[in-house]
RNA sequence: CGGGGCGUAGCGUAGUGGCUAGCGCGCCUGCUUUGGGAGCAGGAGACCGAGAGUUCGAAUCUCUCCGCCCCGACCA
């Protein structure tokens, strides 16, 4: 039993001057955690108890996967990173330390190198897969902006696993197990969500989903048709566009447009000119990259950005990407910085992508390779021919659904769990391999599986709270019931008491506010702030036999006769 | 790393060259009070982020450094 008397707890009034988002404010003020560095905090019993009974349902809910836990350390040499070479390629954002000799060590900001080399230390037959490990650990990642209190930290608790299977069918099948048990984790938790296809990034090709808590302070933007329920990070959305018939376009023409280098400009010189209408819509912009040292140019509509982020996520297989700039205009003088069309690309050796919305038979203005001169209808497949497509272009808000075509919205919310293939690329790379059937070695294929175990202590927060405190749901509040104990004399204190006593009997998990020294009010607001999800108050109506029962996240009322009080309440929480 | 803001007691803050750094919350003692962050009285608690400089005199002005928050870039 929690005794508010004793608990090491000072809840605050004034908001702290260093917290903007309200679940960090609230859980400051209510006294769950203590800034210790930016990036890292101090658990105090409340949050404490709060974040292990998140962990308590996350682990129930592997074990019951069959999934197995393990535990690894924190300090890790560097040896197992530089075989995968993730000791250079983390960059800053790996914490890097030295022993009294000097060798170097690390702050383990993801384990799959030490997993896989576990695996590897004590299996070797197919025999022995599937197998999923798992751990819930304190990660370590100097990010470059921490933020939002716990959300995102520089040390996190997070329960990572992975699979091990010797074929890509069994790879599925432990992701989908993954998958279900996630589902399962996050509706105990009381999360709302949604489950975000992602992209894998440049390896490419394997299933990658995020679990996505909607939640306006949150830092990941994604897609949402409200619709269907297609739901997509934004690098991951698909642009469905129809080809268009383009048999009753005029000839292509050339016309001078001078001193046009941008969209607006020539938006506002074509209808001087031809008082059309005309629109950055009807533009093609394109846009010169470099690709692992090769030209690239991607076209997108006049009137929408390239997304640098959701190109780089799309195109297959590059691992950087830049802008042109004036060095590289300079180096191809054929390209007229401004005046750039896809016309003459496999003349210039030009490798052409275009964004979806730049549709098979659209027809388009757009540069004519020409200082100030633009070209009239500009055919996709007719004057230009595009060696591929891919979603380049920003995504906004309206853009049509790719399964419904209803128009979507752009939301916000925080990541809590990412679920990927990883393939056989750490297996590799760290020689894991099993005996087949035949006797023949053969790499092994892995997913790797996260939950961000302290961040959703932050995210159920943020999804719950209120105006006026916490509001947790039961299994993840520090008690399931607040007795709050009112009154000068000893009365209310005794039945208090043995209310709660009797409330721990049957198996519920209870907080008292014992304190005499505090006046009613003060024990109110604690309890709203603090925000178990039923407080029961011993009372007033103590003198008519009853206790008071209120619903924390409702701030409905009721009494209840003292002597059946406690399995009422109980009936409550089911 | 760019832009902005900030650093005064455990927390929130006032104090833009002047003498003993002020207030609220919280904390301690006593009395009163006990259904919505009680009242009165007394009290403890601050090398004013650090260092250097300017000055008769610096929390206040200058420089350097450190730290924190927000936006952006970046990041499962």
């Amino acid at each position: 039993m929690l005794r508010m008397s004793t608990l090491f707890l000072r809840t605050l009034r004034d908001d702290p001057a260093d917290a903007e988002v309200p679940s960090h404010r609230l859980l400051v003020r209510a006294g769950y955690i203590r800034r210790i560095a930016a990036g890292i905090y101090s658990w105090l019993p409340l949050g404490y108890i709060t974040l292990r009974n998140i962990e308590r349902i996350i682990r129930e809910e592997m074990d019951a996967a069959g999934f197995q836990e393990v535990h690894f350390p924190a300090l890790l040499p560097r040896d197992a990173y530089q075989r995968t070479d993730r000791w250079t390629e983390y960059g800053p954002d790996l914490f890097r330390l030295q022993d009294r000799r000097g060798g170097d060590y690390l702050l383990g900001p993801t384990h799959e190198e030490m997993f896989t080399l576990m695996v590897k230390g004590e299996y070797s037959s197919y025999k022995d897969l599937p197998l999923s490990l798992y751990q819930i650990q304190t990660k370590y990642r100097d990010e470059l902006r921490p933020r939002s209190g716990i959300i995102r930290g520089r040390e996190f608790v997070m329960k990572d696993s992975y699979s091990f299977d010797l074929t890509d069918e069994g790879l599925n099948e432990s992701y989908n197990k993954h998958r279900d048990s996630y589902i399962k984790t996050f509706d105990r938790l009381g999360l709302k969500y949604n489950i975000v296809s992602a992209t894998s990034g440049a390896m490419g090709g394997s299933r990658s989903e995020e679990f996505l808590a909607p939640c306006e302070t949150g830092e990941d933007t994604y897609v949402l048709c409200e619709a269907c329920g297609y739901a997509a990070n934004v690098e991951a959305m698909k642009t469905v566009v129809e080809p268009v018939d383009s048999t009753s376009v005029p000839q292509m023409q050339v016309v001078d447009t001078p001193n046009t280098p941008t969209i607006d400009s020539l938006v506002q010189v074509l209808n001087e000119k031809f008082g059309k209408g005309f629109t950055g819509a009807h533009t093609l912009k394109n846009i010169l990259l470099v690709a692992d040292g090769k030209t690239i140019s991607v076209l997108v509509p006049g009137d929408r950005e390239v997304d640098l982020k959701r190109l780089q996520a799309n195109l297959p297989g590059a691992q950087e990407i830049r802008l042109f700039e004036e060095a590289d205009f300079a180096k191809n003088p054929a390209l007229v910085k401004g005046y750039v069309g896809p016309q003459e690309a496999k003349q210039l050796g030009i490798t052409l992508y275009a964004d979806p919305r730049v549709a098979p038979g659209t027809s388009w203005v757009t540069g004519a390779n020409k200082k100030d001169c633009h070209a009239l209808n500009v055919v996709n497949g007719r004057d230009f021919i595009v060696d591929g497509y891919v979603d380049a272009a920003e995504v906004r808000k309206g853009d049509a659904c790719p399964q419904c075509s209803a128009p979507v919205v752009i939301d916000r919310a925080i990541e809590i769990g990412h679920i990927f293939q990883l393939g056989r690329k750490y297996a590799q790379a760290l020689d894991l391999t099993v005996l087949d059937r035949d006797g023949k070695s053969q790499v092994v294929t892995m997913g790797s599986y996260g939950i961000g175990v302290s961040r959703a202590v932050a995210a159920i927060a943020e999804q719950t709270l209120d105006e006026i405190g916490l509001c947790w749901p039961a299994e993840v509040a520090p008690a399931e019931i607040h007795v709050v104990a009112t009154g000068k004399d000893d009365k209310p204190f005794i039945v208090a008491e043995e209310l709660a006593a009797q409330l721990e009997g049957l198996g519920r998990r209870v907080m008292l506010d014992d304190r005499r020294d505090a006046s009613p009010g003060v024990k109110f607001k604690d309890a709203e702030l603090i925000g178990n999800p039923i407080i029961v108050v011993v009372g007033k109506s103590l003198a008519d036999g009853k206790v008071e029962v209120r619903i924390r996240r409702t701030a409905e009322r009721m009494e209840f006769p003292l002597v059946d009080a406690a399995s009422e309440i109980v009936k409550l929480l089911s």
